[in-house]
DNA sequence: CTGCTTTGCGCAAAGACTTGCGCAAAGCAC
DNA sequence: GTGCTTTGCGCAAGTCTTTGCGCAAAGCAG
């Protein structure tokens, strides 16, 4: 492997002149400078940002611990979080967190190892208490994304998820529905607590009654959505229209409903939350409240960025606004 | 930070003691080692790998370089890999290439950087002209999945994508069905070729003749899948079944049959290959060719170890065998 | 008790890089 | 020409860990 003394010998100048050139830390002569890029083109120098990190304590790398999953949502997430670090010099090395807590703390653990200077996290249920403190021993700047600790002073984006899930049910008030079944995401999360408050504002708004039986809990996975329809099926009073808190959820939905035989929207409307790229390939086309995915992917770095040059900045909590997708399955004929 | 000085001036002995507890690199009383394992555990002692690498060119890590896309195979992959390294005691770090050669070999010096011992990809097109220079310039081990270089004497592993092809298209033959259609994917890859190749092979073996104007590429996206679809639907002489090389494009495929009113299975059979988790959720039911992703991940995790432990083994090209799941659309009204 | 082997541990160098300090040369005003 | 400021660069210490070498103590056979 070449070094930066071979560099130094080739060029004729010391390491430190080398290593200044190669991180513009002070001012090089010129020619100098030049020799020294040279020498490095020809000897094919790499630079060993680890070794820098032993001394220097710094190596421009952050860590995202998140689940790998085959969600839509979070792949954008992804996509986004790593195309914000890439436009901001930063490396992004990425680890698997399983959504298990227990994982979580070691692919942090890891992380940590590999000495990241700041960290992106989408927290697992039980975060708070396995690795929220490793990240206070190391000092560590980190930010949330997707889901929000509400009465933690920290960083932290995510979707508007009350006033988005507002507007879409009171779409579904608007066009004539006041029996709204809810299939809600898994207990515990914010993003699922946020989007059942919303289910309730709208209500309220509208002057309508919530039916607390409408409210089903279906885990946020495709069985569990497709088994709390099927419950909604079974009631006298059938709702008219459906709201699946996540995109898993609302392909249950629609397995069960033409299971049943029943038609959408012609019988039920089907909205859902998460937008996906087949969601229009389905017939009806599914109405859905999209996220801005790769935004708050971009605003996690740009957050996590300012803390990590301002460790003492005041903690901001930032929530971007959805859009609603309307295509066929709401039952408005849009389009 | 919490050095190994520290922990040794704690526990009244020299670093390299510290050092050989925490590696197990020689005999330690079991008085000393006791007394050391407690500083560390007083001191919260947390070890610093990059360091070691600097001195002992080690550090456990190996790298994962891999398109972060929705598609679940991709997604199980990582997860395979992802179990495999922990198991075996390494860590894994993952970084997106994008599928693209440029931002590959960018995302790849990121992880030589970081010291990686071992490098597992899925390499995108253009990868031998810009990666591969870099991997044996570091004499960096490395193994290939998904993508298949017969050309290439290395560590590679994938799916049987010929036989799997041949048997399911031979399913189809089995049904009676003389005219099929293919969408194929993404021209270069080798996983593209194969799977055509199988194709042929399934016609020629049952005194088939092939019609080439049924193959139709389809770029492995469900858009593309979609407009071979449409352009397959204006023959004279249709086909009468259709056989979609990757998940995406059978989804395509559904939306392009479903929106020109042509029933499934009764006007056309519907196969792919790729599995995805709903596949069984579609009406009706897909059949497709389910790779054993995980088992693949992890089988490139092994190759990856022997590698590393003897540079001079030869290379091996591992194939696994895919799984034909029944469902409904090919027509043979299993289960 | 002597001399040899084994067991247990410390010393110090090495590994690749950064950076505070300080020196020398050049530039400049007077 | 003199004295002061810039500009440009080298020296060497420091970062955390590993490991070859070698020393001391303990164990043991004779």
């Amino acid at each position: 492997m070449v070094t930066m003394t071979e560099v130094a010998r080739a060029a004729g100048v010391s390491v430190s002149t080398v290593s200044h050139v190669v991180n513009g830390t002070r001012l090089v002569a010129t020619a100098t400078r030049e020799r020294v890029q040279h020498a490095m083109d020809m000897l094919g120098y790499q630079h060993q940002p680890t070794a820098r990190s032993l001394s220097a304590g710094t190596n421009r790398t952050i860590g995202l611990a998140i689940t790998v999953a085959t969600n839509p949502y979070w792949v954008e997430l992804i996509q986004g979080i790593d195309r914000e670090a890439t436009r901001a010099g930063l490396n992004l090395i990425i680890v698997d967190t399983r959504d298990d807590a227990r994982h979580e703390s070691v692919a942090v653990a890891n992380l940590l190892a590999h000495r990241i200077e700041g960290l992106i996290t989408a927290p697992a249920d039980g975060w708070r208490e396995l690795t929220l403190p490793m990240l206070r021993d190391h000092a560590l700047p980190y930010v949330l994304v997707d889901r929000i600790t509400p009465d933690l002073r920290v960083d932290q984006v995510g979707v508007e998820n009350e006033a988005a899930t507002i507007a879409i049910i009171d779409h579904l008030i608007s066009l004539g529905h006041t029996r709204i079944g809810m299939l809600s995401g898994i207990p515990g999360l914010s993003t699922s607590t946020e989007r059942v408050h919303g289910y309730h504002a709208a209500h309220q708004r509208a002057g309508l009654p919530v039916d607390p039986e409408l409210i089903l809990v279906g885990s946020s996975t495709t069985d569990g959505g497709r088994k709390a329809t099927w419950e909604l099926l079974q009631f006298d009073d059938r709702p008219t229209a459906l709201f699946a808190a996540n995109n898993s959820m609302a392909i249950g939905a629609l397995a069960a409903l033409s299971a049943a035989g029943v038609k959408v929207p012609a019988d039920m409307a089907l909205t859902a939350f998460d937008d996906f790229p087949w969601a229009d390939l389905f017939s009806p086309g599914l109405t859905t409240v999209a996220q801005p995915s790769a935004a708050i992917g971009a605003r996690a770095v740009q957050l996590l960025l300012r803390r990590m040059n301002d460790p003492d900045a005041p903690p901001q909590t930032v929530r971007l606004p959805a859009e609603i997708m309307h295509r066929q399955s709401c039952g408005c004929v849009s389009r």
